[in-house]
DNA sequence: CGAACCCTTGACTCCGCTCAACCACGGTGG
DNA sequence: CCACCGTGGTTGAGCGGAGTCAAGGGTTCG
């Protein structure tokens, strides 16, 4: 692995704190690879070999049941992904592509959950890296139940706006079909939803959006960091 | 705080393992208080003071937004809920209320923290109990997003029939409305699906479930591990 | 240039919600 | 003892949001 990767890993909260020796220990058996997009990474149900982090790209987490597939959420660097299944030994509940060309880095589970074992400090890490994951399924899963599909696309759009360092106007950061299983509804319902709110200040061309009244859309989706963070 | 329930609490896996020092300084400052049906423990947005360990009775995790409200959890005796929020010294992202007269103790999340930054076994268990609602919230959030209302009562129905024993019947836990609120439906729809599940072999009375098709709900529900546990 | 693929649009269907009435049950108080 | 009422559940009618199916336009890429 090339130093400055590691010296990117290195500086995730993650793996911030834990000692030296036991850093070179996870690296030392990792991987660090680049993928072309659409290559699966990960399929649900199999056993949690690896802890994944993503260091370039966009990672697409999504699960499947009976033929239907919905995205669960999108990975962005510098940060891990399904290191719940990694410490249970157990089998992942989500799928895993890229969706741009991508580097992840993959840091096998035994390693993994040997050093969590002998290091306190890594341990405190995994545990607020989980809290955090934890806390952003469950912001989800209240956005789902709470919200109808107009007040979700709201969010989502000031969500991105903010991303956006409150910019009027920005881009879609990945394709429209993924927003819209992201968000629970049809690729044909976001379209007709995103023409709905051109009355409330929506334009868009292409992948570029233009939010003209930031306030009428915060009428609609009442965002707040309970939901939103 | 009474011995028996000392015990209890002490036998759980979060806390099996930790040292017995850490544990009485935990359980010094804790309460161990019964609270009638209805009473709200907890409501979102406030800051996560303690960690609760329901020992008896019911305990409903929920969520409001803009006068909706959703149920995301019912929490039964014994374990524990909320960690997440007190570990990071985040606001509650959910309310808590009990369903029926119940039991819980109140570990202040100050000595809980204290406490998880010197002891590595406590460390791990967290870790396992986080992990382990992680994945639970991934797996409720696939349900809603990927099954139908049907689906999701089916699913239901025959989770709980395992959850007693696979006797073919037996009585709903909580109140429809509740059950309703989890799936994600309507009191009204939950209603209706449920008589539409009388040509699958489901017959209700009152609270009580008959089973007669266990396998043509599954082939309805087609349940598995990733998503039903 | 053709072939995918994504997005959009329209028409239609249907699942699920709303609103309203009604019933069963249990508790309360006259 | 019974009238009254609140609550939870059921049922029905009507509506609307969201999915499905099909077609067409725009882009990208081989």
């Amino acid at each position: 692995m090339r130093s400055a990767d590691l010296e990117e890993i290195r500086s995730l909260p993650l793996f911030r704190d834990m000692a030296p020796a036991h850093f070179a220990e996870l690296t030392r058996g990792a991987y660090h690879q680049s993928f072309p997009p659409q290559v699966d990474l990960i399929v649900e149900g199999r056993p949690a070999d690896f802890l994944h982090v993503i260091t370039d790209g966009a990672v697409e987490l999504f699960a499947r049941w009976n033929g239907r597939e919905t995205t669960m959420a999108v990975v962005r660097p510098v940060s891990t992904f399904i290191l719940a299944a990694c410490i249970n030994d157990a089998p992942y509940l989500m799928s895993a592509r890229t969706l741009v060309p991508s580097r992840v880095a993959l840091i096998p589970g035994t390693d993994l959950r040997s050093v969590f074992a002998r290091d306190p400090a890594f341990a405190q890490a995994i545990v607020r890296e989980l809290a955090g994951s934890y806390r952003g399924v469950v912001r989800h899963a209240k956005n789902i139940k709470l919200r109808n599909s107009k007040e979700r696309l709201a969010a989502f759009l000031i969500a991105e706006c903010e991303r956006n360092g409150r910019s009027r106007t920005f881009a879609l950061p990945y394709e429209k079909r993924i927003i819209a299983s992201y968000l629970g509804m049809t690729p044909e319902n976001l379209s007709r939803a995103l023409k709905q709110l051109r009355e409330d200040g929506v334009t868009i061309d292409g992948a570029t959006v233009d939010l003209a009244d930031f306030d009428r859309l915060c009428a609609i989706a009442l965002p707040g960091r309970l939901m939103d963070r």
